[in-house]
DNA sequence: CTCCAGACCAGAGGGCTATC
DNA sequence: GATAGCCCTCTGGTCTGGAG
């Protein structure tokens, strides 16, 4: 403390001083407004290194930068932030105390210089402009560099830089063949290890009868990476957000029937259309939405299914099969209508007939009217990452499909 | 006189951004 | 990308005025 000039008696800053001296500091760099119209230039900020030769040179040591309570009572020994609180506590040991005056004239800008003597700031020509700036600098430069990025390594003595760099780090995209972007290397290579895998199960599906389900959103004729693009959506959830809302509004697109404002596909054959371009004249509802109310009625879905269906059924058709029951008949019409749409080889059967019972078990009971509604319209849009059994899943029941058409095992 | 809530004030810490 | 300047908010010690 011994090089403090905190306590010389120098004006005391004021509230919103810092502001104030900043603005008499660019007034010595910049003409005065000439007219009260024109809008406030934006204050060049002042070249690092450049003090003002007229300011104090406050020369701080390295204790001093990195302590917080640097004011110390001599008597008890206690630390206070600020110079002021010290003048006051010693009125309490009955000492000699000051108050600083609040004398404007006096107000002086300060320069610091670094303690380090092999820095270039520890010259006063180089001196910094602010004291947060000498204490950034000297932890910087010369202090521990005790934050640690636990993805790279990079250290940091800073914790805001730290805290900005690790904002950043990773964030360089890997670009999957399916198109899911990645900013982690490592969750690109594990995806690619699904998409491949997918590919592969993909390919022996299309190879077969034509389009699964989750594989094949959109038309048959889809390239393998093309075809399971939304359920890489699904794959990337944990890290883009964003770009699965986008990709699943494009999903949602794909789903949407052709009279909802799609572009025309083969999803829906004109025969199971019921509205076959004829503009808008459902209800206007997100496929979002649609697939929301079919969890709901999902849960109270009626318990015509066999046990063995239901002990079968599978995520994905969890939500399909309970639409095609509904004895709503508004929503449901379309929803029926929707969820056929992914089994276009079979159209003409019902979705019942279609999915019942063909898909492999899953983890998740389908227990009717279970509480697990939402999560499975969730999985069931992508907005939750399914793992890779749930890929595989998806992928076998797409040959489960395929088989069903020669073996209706249904009764 | 004591207690308490609000005000005052400046340092600390962090974020943003210009500059190198 | 690193560094440093600037600005903002939060925090903590103390003062101040009103109520009991």
């Amino acid at each position: 403390m011994s090089n403090l000039t905190c306590a010389s008696g120098e004006a005391s800053a004021s509230s919103g001083n810092r502001t104030e001296i900043g603005t008499d500091y660019s007034q010595q760099y910049f003409a005065p407004p000439t007219t009260q119209t024109q809008p406030p230039l934006k204050k060049k900020r002042n070249l690092p290194g450049n003090p003002d030769p007229e300011a104090e040179v406050v020369a701080l040591s390295p204790k001093t930068l990195l302590a917080t309570n640097r004011f110390i009572c001599e008597i008890c020994n206690k630390g206070f932030q600020r110079d002021q609180n010290l003048q006051l506590h010693r009125r309490g040991h009955n000492l000699p105390w000051k108050l600083k005056q609040r004398t404007s004239k006096e107000i002086r800008k300060k320069v610091y210089v670094c303690p380090e003597v092999t820095c270039v700031h520890h010259d006063p020509s180089r001196a910094l402009g602010d004291l947060t700036g000498i204490k950034k600098h000297f932890c910087r430069k010369h202090g521990e560099k005790k934050w640690k990025c636990d993805k790279c390594s990079k250290k940091y003595a800073v914790q805001s830089d730290w805290k900005a760099h690790s904002k950043t780090c990773g964030t360089r995209e890997y670009r999957c063949d399916c198109g899911t972007l990645f900013s982690r290397r490592d969750s690109f290579i594990t995806h690619r290890a699904f998409c491949d895998a997918l590919a592969e199960e993909s390919g022996r599906s299309v190879a077969g009868t034509g389009t699964g389900i989750g594989l094949g959103i959109g038309n048959s004729s889809e390239t393998p990476e093309a075809a399971h693009a939304g359920m890489m959506i699904s794959s990337a959830s944990a890290t883009h957000d964003e770009d699965i809302f986008h990709g699943l509004k494009e999903e949602q697109q794909s789903l949407m029937a052709p009279w909802v404002g799609a572009p025309s596909s083969s999803f829906f054959s004109p025969h199971e259309n019921p509205n076959p371009r004829g503009g808008p004249t459902l209800p206007h509802m997100s496929a979002t939405a649609l697939l929301q109310k079919a969890a709901e009625m999902g849960a109270t879905m009626s318990l015509t299914r066999t046990h063995q269906q239901q002990q079968q059924a599978h995520v994905c058709t969890n939500a399909a099969l309970d639409l095609s029951s509904r004895e709503d008949q508004m929503t449901p019409t379309l929803l029926h209508h929707v969820i056929n749409s992914f089994s276009s080889p079979f159209q003409g059967t019902s979705f019942d007939h279609t999915f019942g019972g063909c898909a492999p078990k899953t983890t998740t009971a389908h227990a009717a009217g279970n509480n697990n509604s939402e999560a499975l319209t969730r999985d069931f849009l992508g907005l939750t990452s399914l793992s890779h059994n749930d890929f595989l899943n998806i992928a076998a029941m797409g040959n489960c499909i395929n088989n069903q058409t020669q073996n209706p095992w249904q009764g």
